[in-house]
DNA sequence: AGCAGGATGAGTCCCGTT
DNA sequence: AACGGGACTCATCCTGCT
């Protein structure tokens, strides 16, 4: 999936720039959001590679995609000048966070109305990072409105006479966008499609190509030439396949589950191409609802097993590297050796490929360091410090957030439930970890009424603790240690006091079924892993006493 | 204790070659 | 269609240090 950095792309790059420039370019501020240091990412790093520097309206554009408004764009620029898209980007938070406190009503970027697309949990919020407990940071994601996703660009209306399609056109047009990226949303968003739904396709559409672009020599013995050919082999394979289908000579193994490439399942919000509606099978329709999570790379027939297990639903693989900055959870302790002050395209190269593996950032001249267990949690998604509580150690910090939830994607997926539960939610997690649900529901704006939270580790189960006392939750937490003395009796106790489940939430045990694993990779049999059965079972009793009330 | 570093190497997928 | 090399992975265990 990641692809190298190019190294000619870099050669612009000052590599004797003082340490303090650079700690200030690349060091994540508190401040920001997810989504906007995602895009910075992408784009800064693109614009560095060009010797022009970027183009006003590309610029422009940009900005505009990530739902900032013409005005604050042009005096962010005006005062910051072209060249320093970070200061550009600063500027309009600040900006948009002034106008936050001058008129909260505008606040909610939820834009998505239609209700297929609710039933598709399009609505992603990235709220501003909490730097620490305190509960104003700490804010839900519904109240941020410099969603980059969002585009919330007001459109003027005073053109009630064209028909409609033509007054988003000129909507578009005048908003800055050309006319073919514009009919291009036009086409693939369909009829009804909201301006706002527009801005964000094309800002998708942008993202993926600047995306492209930066990563083209990803593919390095593919010239753009071949890249045609490429797809037509995969036209190919996919002729012989449904050929191979049609004549009935499938072997089970052909039907398994593939994996998607690019990982984005039934769509995040850059891809072009989401798919919008799925159909559950019955079985599988809650409440209660639940949500199941593991490594995507599990062995052979794992995935198949476990959609099988659980009704039927066919699993969404998604990489969460498209919510968050960093793409591995896991930093390594690994500093690379020291360069000379030239160091050949091949030895940036090399770096620059290494930094982007294991998540370095740059701390000095000519050193690189792997994140803190506090920037981890910031690109997780949780408050800062929330894995500090209990003395617990570097390393199980780093243990702990190794093994969690990544809460924007998290919150991506369950935004469908904030319609759906505006006067709170009764959760069972399993497999709790550090909380990542719990906080992602929280993000969300959705208030916790009762949490069963199944968690091993004690170390974790008080950052859970101590966060749902720092963040005031006025709901019950009950706490419990091993799934597997979950029975029927206790759940039945638990839903009979407040009345059944809403949600389900928990990833078992990825152990047995990492690659990575060397030692015990056991597939779903496996110690660890096989704890997929009690998820299942927890769930079906459940279901079970939910249907025969 | 805690920490850092290193060795380990199965299973799967991708891609190019034959 | 078959084959092989390369790349990847919510990891685990051991050693040696502070």
């Amino acid at each position: 999936m990641d692809g190298n950095a190019s190294g000619e792309e870099y050669e612009n790059i000052d590599w004797n720039t003082d340490d303090e420039l650079e700690i200030q370019n690349i060091t994540p501020s508190s401040h920001s959001t997810l989504a906007t240091l995602n895009a910075q990412t992408i784009v800064s790093n693109g614009e560095a590679s060009s010797s022009s520097g970027p183009s006003n309206s590309n610029l422009f554009q940009h900005f505009l995609g990530m739902g900032f408004s013409e005005q604050s764009i042009a005096k962010a620029i005006k005062e910051n000048g072209e060249a320093n898209t970070e200061s550009i980007l600063e500027s309009l938070l600040t900006y948009s966070v002034l106008e936050v406190e001058d008129s909260p009503d505008e606040l909610n970027s939820c834009h998505l109305n239609s209700p297929q697309q609710q039933e598709q949990q399009q609505c992603v919020e990235n709220g501003e990072l909490s730097s620490d407990y305190d509960e104003s940071l700490c804010d839900d994601l519904s109240e941020s409105d410099d969603s980059s996703w969002s585009g919330g660009s007001e459109v003027a209306n005073n053109t009630s006479s064209l028909p409609k399609h033509e007054k988003s056109l000129l909507s578009l047009a005048n908003m800055g966008y050309s006319i073919e990226e514009a009919s291009a949303a036009m086409e693939r968003c369909g009829p009804e499609a909201s301006i706002v739904e527009l801005t964000d396709f094309i800002c998708a559409a942008q993202m993926a190509k600047t995306e492209d672009v930066f990563f083209e020599e990803e593919k390095p013995k593919l010239p753009l030439r071949v890249n045609g050919d490429f797809k037509k082999r995969k036209l190919y394979d996919l002729e012989i396949w449904k050929t191979k289908k049609r004549k009935g000579i499938l072997s089970e193994e052909d039907e398994g589950l593939r994996l998607p490439n690019p990982m984005i399942g039934f769509g995040v919000p850059t891809d072009t191409h989401v798919i919008t509606h799925r159909v559950l099978p019955d079985a599988a329709i809650g409440p209660p609802f639940f949500y199941y999570e593991n490594v995507a790379l599990a062995p052979k027939g794992v995935w198949d097993t476990i959609s099988r297990f659980l009704y039927d639903v066919e699993p969404e693989f998604v990489d969460s590297k498209y919510f968050c900055a960093a793409a591995r959870k896991r930093g390594i302790r690994k500093a690379l050796e020291k360069w000379g002050d030239n160091p050949p395209v091949h030895v940036q190269k090399f770096v620059l490929e290494q930094c982007r593996k294991w998540n370095l950032v740059w701390v000095g001249k000519n050193k690189v360091a792997p994140l803190e267990p506090d920037e981890v949690e910031m690109l997780l998604g949780f408050p800062r410090n929330h894995t500090r509580g209990g003395g617990i150690s570097r390393t199980d910090r780093y243990k702990s957030l190794g093994n969690s939830f990544q809460v924007d994607t998290v919150a991506y997926h369950l935004s469908v439930l904030k319609d759906k539960f505006p006067n709170g939610i009764n959760m069972l997690s399993l497999f709790s970890g550090i909380g990542g649900a719990e906080v992602a529901l929280h993000r969300l704006g959705i208030p916790l009424k009762n949490v069963v939270s199944v968690e091993i580790s004690e170390a974790n189960r008080d950052i859970v603790r101590s966060w749902w006392e720092q963040t005031n939750q006025k709901g019950n937490l009950i706490h419990l240690a091993d799934v597997q003395q979950l029975n029927g009796d206790r759940l039945e106790q638990f839903m009979g006091s407040f009345g059944g489940f809403d949600l389900i939430v928990g990833g078992s045990p990825c152990n047995n079924l990492a690659g990575s694993n060397r030692v015990s990779r056991d597939g779903l049999e496996g110690e660890h892993s096989s704890l997929f059965y009690d998820y299942f079972r927890i769930l079906d009793i459940v279901k079970c006493i939910m249907n025969n009330k």
